[in-house]
DNA sequence: TCGTTGAGTCAACAACCGTTGAGTGAACGG
DNA sequence: CCGTTCACTCAACGGTTGTTGACTCAACGA
């Protein structure tokens, strides 16, 4: 089992990403503030000296723990976005990477960490913009993505008892025609 | 010009309504932890012991300054529901009592706040539920609950830039088909 | 008029947190 | 085999924050 790989690279590699691993934790369930540093190094059983001396500083430990390896880019089909859309933030309901937990945890009282959601919230937005015919397209795409951002809030860190056990796919099949009427004007309903 | 109202029982008054204004103001726009007894005293123009001196401690200073006074019931028609919901984080854009966006701003990295948040947000799920007819009735209001809180977090809290300076006209006429859509279904669309 | 009450201040304590510098011992390279 | 490098620890500093106790002084009641 697992002999005590003493190589210096390796070590470092190891524990390196123990910590990553911690602090991502710990800022996915307290937040920026209230995760400590600490916390995070007790949790990676390491000295909190140790943190420090890797990434600099507590901001620069936040930022590498919440880069998200790859930017998936949003693009195709307007039908194809919709399920796109509900297969990131509902479908995925474990495997939501802890990363954008922090980031979302942290982005109310965090000023950072609201730049990068909003920053990448933009992104998105001006993606499914793009593939909406009708007026007031990146005005739908935002509020698109504000109802995503609303549900994933309420459900993976509200926990409203609503929607706590409730399947991915119950979920998506009620949501998904709320989207899809924020794509566009169907018909009439238009006046002066 | 408004004589020193050298009264003690009206100064005392006075103040106490200045500091819990002042607090309301600096825990909506920092947040729980971000909010210090210093920063809220000095805003009021009051020594910080006095803060602790009137409230008890920083919790029972914020639980007093998001008190809202009186908790708006949610009945009637569904399509009245509907509108109110839209009335009330949308058309309200301004007057969004600075009580509420203090809580929505602690919600996720202050345990009190979340559970004040999720209490409420609860409350206003059964009321919306017990008017929908669909089967699924307590999920879609819920999620009709979470899109709102979506749109409003994206717009008054995260300042996303496809959302600045939107009419609340424009808003509303949106959302409102997508609020609909999650009433229930209008129609067919229903399998196996 | 005079003792009492209470609004408001000042200085300080205790705890916590991010951060730092010196130090230790084992892996490394020659 | 030996000097160097480097992962890792230990103890502490400096700053901030919630909180407290003693103090001042003007309004109050008799």
């Amino acid at each position: 089992m697992e002999e005590t790989p003493t190589s210096r690279a390796e070590r470092r590699r190891r524990t390196e990403e123990r910590i990553l691993s911690a602090a991502r934790t710990v800022f996915a369930e307290r937040g920026f503030e209230r995760a400590t540093i600490r916390a995070i190094a007790s949790m990676a059983e390491v000295d909190p000296a140790l943190v420090m001396q890797y990434f600099g500083s507590k901001q620069e430990l936040f930022d590498q723990a919440v880069r998200i390896p790859a930017i998936p880019p949003l693009n195709g089909a307007l039908d194809e976005l919709v399920e796109e859309l509900l297969a990131r933030v509902v479908i995925k309901i474990g495997p939501i990477p802890q990363a954008s937990l922090a980031m979302m945890r942290s982005m109310l009282t965090h000023p950072e960490a609201a730049e990068g959601v909003r920053a990448r919230l933009d992104e998105q937005v001006g993606q499914l913009g793009a593939a909406i015919p009708a007026r007031d397209a990146e005005l739908r795409a935002a509020l698109m993505i504000s109802t995503m951002l609303g549900v994933t809030i309420a459900h993976q860190l509200l926990d409203l008892t609503a929607l706590r056990d409730v399947p991915a796919d119950r979920l998506a099949k009620i949501v998904r025609p709320a989207l899809v009427a924020l794509t566009g004007p169907d018909a009439a309903a238009e006046e002066s």
